[in-house]
DNA sequence: CTGTTAGCGCGTTCAA
DNA sequence: TTGAACGCGCTAACAG
């Protein structure tokens, strides 16, 4: 069971050279004569060995790996924003190690728990829509841990940020909405404890106001983002005495469910009611009609919270920055809300 | 920058004992007095006390970690896999880090790497489609680490695999073809270089030949996966002198798109062609016609892959078992294939 | 350019 | 039941 490991005593013996001058020429430390770097290099490949990252770890105090935290992996949002971190941080040189959390409080915590243990050098955070409660996410700062949220971000911590401009999205949409000539609508939100709720809420109440469209609070429905209950809320909806006429989904899974819903009733599309999503999943272009949603440059996401964080790694504690970077949307129309294109 | 690391020194020092009764007190161990030990605990938790796994592998020479080496993350497909796995050994009280491979052979090979500079106890591996050299794999037999493969397994290495049954499921496909009256299949096949494809593609053939239809290799197009290229294969077919009647693709992001190039040029599903995928996506429930395919218990897999990868684990390297374990995929019948299905 | 020494944080002997 | 001492594999001083 407990396999022999090559260590660099190994191919110090095997050289008849001390350990000191191997773990020099391993590191490519340039006081060393090429060709006892060469040499070294030679047997350690020669040999398989591969050097232990715990004993370097104990020794820098730095396990030169990043924590990636994301709340689910079904939906294709966060895998692709897993993918422009990872590489991002491949890039500087970092090991990643990531987790997902089920969408649950104690699965996120103890994913925390592993990133600690673990001594990552940093971690990015995309929280879970059930966590309410931030201890976890603090005692990375109290330990002097960089921590960078992104999407779903923690409103009372002040760390660095990446969320899109979820305010002028919703804004966008709604905007579109009026222009096609809708004046119902509804808003499918989401939870409160996710501060991206609420501002993408924002949006939808502003964009009406703005074009003095009274504001009906009956249309706004927030729930849990459990796309088993979308069928309840499409269904009370179009049950009002005065039903909507489009429906502003907090994201495209909630969007596309909406429509399958819809569908299945017999409305016409978006003739009778036009759907707006959120995200642009890929599954938005092909389900007919295709959805009207708002783009995220995802993959630049992740890469932008890597960045940031490798910022603040580079500072002192006391010199951290809490900056928020906003990246922008774009709507993008397709024919759940105009049936004429193509 | 450097943090200061509460340590089992800190814990001794605050309560006037000594360091290896904290030690003791922290792993459990019985001989010890209930005072001290809730005394220690007590002081652990409120300093914030983490134990450092770095220090802990060191000596113990295990990590407890397990790695897991997807080659992507795009499809629905592998974060599936990688939720049950991730289910089963955090069961098992090991933690767990992934890596995706980008489908590119360099960075599978860095992927293992990083592994095995992690000290990783075992991994689970499912391959990319470019990979056609193991050394990088054979590297973690040399040295005692169980590894597991997946779905994209390595024929040539005597270890444990857990795969669907594709001969099965693709024979299974091609006769309920054949059961609604087609007789001109074609295979939009896989890359020889992964044995899933060429399973798939005898149990085409074997259903083809079962059932007495002649077998034309002008029906049999194998391509590298590369979703772009599916429409110019399906434009291929269309256009040969006797085209065919029903189109197998090797997975479903194939036959989606073969779905969309065939409802651009007009041709009625799946009266004109029929089409059938392979793996059940989310997505192939939702796009119209929705998509006959064939499910894979894609946790299940994960969740065996871990369960394969514990047992040898457990075992003595001379005393590694190489057992294949093999489950079963079924048939959903969809629009794609039956037009009257509601 | 190279060898020697100390010690990172912890589990584990061996004594007491 | 506790304490002291050793060493896991490696890097970083400090001497040559």
């Amino acid at each position: 069971m407990k396999s022999h490991q090559i260590t660099i005593i190994d191919i110090a013996k095997a050289l008849g050279i001390s350990k000191s001058t191997v773990s020099r020429a391993l590191t490519g430390n340039p006081n060393i004569k090429s060709e006892t770097m060469e040499a070294v290099i030679e047997m350690a490949k020669k040999l398989d060995y591969q050097r232990n990252l715990h004993a370097i770890s104990l020794i820098t105090r730095k396990s030169n790996t990043i924590g990636i935290i994301v709340p689910e992996f079904l939906s294709s949002y966060f895998p692709k924003v897993v993918i422009g971190a990872q590489a991002a941080a491949t890039a500087a040189g970092y090991n990643v190690i990531i987790s997902q959390s089920n969408e649950t409080y104690a699965t996120e915590v103890a994913n925390t728990q592993v990133m600690l243990a673990n001594q990552v050098d940093g971690i990015i955070v995309s929280m879970t829509k059930e966590t309410l409660n931030y201890d976890h996410f603090k005692i990375f700062q109290r330990k002097g841990i960089p921590i960078v949220f992104f999407n779903r971000v923690c409103d009372e911590m002040a760390v660095p940020k990446v969320m899109v401009d979820d305010y002028d999205g919703a804004f966008k949409a709604v905007e579109h909405l009026l222009s096609t000539g809708k004046r119902r609508i509804a808003h499918l939100a989401g939870p409160n404890s996710l501060s991206m709720s609420v501002r993408r809420l924002n949006g939808y109440l502003d964009a009406l106001k703005k074009n003095n469209i009274p504001i009906d609070e009956d249309l706004i429905i927030p729930y849990d983002l459990t796309i088993g209950k979308v069928k309840i809320y499409v269904n009370h909806l179009l049950q009002l005495k005065h039903p909507p006429d489009a429906i502003f989904a907090i994201n495209d899974p909630t969007a596309i469910e909406t429509i399958l819903v819809i569908k299945k009733i017999g409305l016409r599309i978006p003739q009778d009611i036009a759907i707006v999503g959120f995200s642009n999943d890929y599954i938005s272009s092909i389900i007919e009609p295709s959805l009207t949603t708002l783009s995220q440059p995802v993959e630049k996401i992740g890469e932008t919270a890597i960045t940031l964080l490798l910022d603040q790694m580079n500072r002192n504690v006391s010199d951290w920055k809490a900056v928020t970077k906003v990246l922008k949307t774009d709507l993008v129309i397709r024919n759940s809300t105009v049936a004429s294109l193509l």
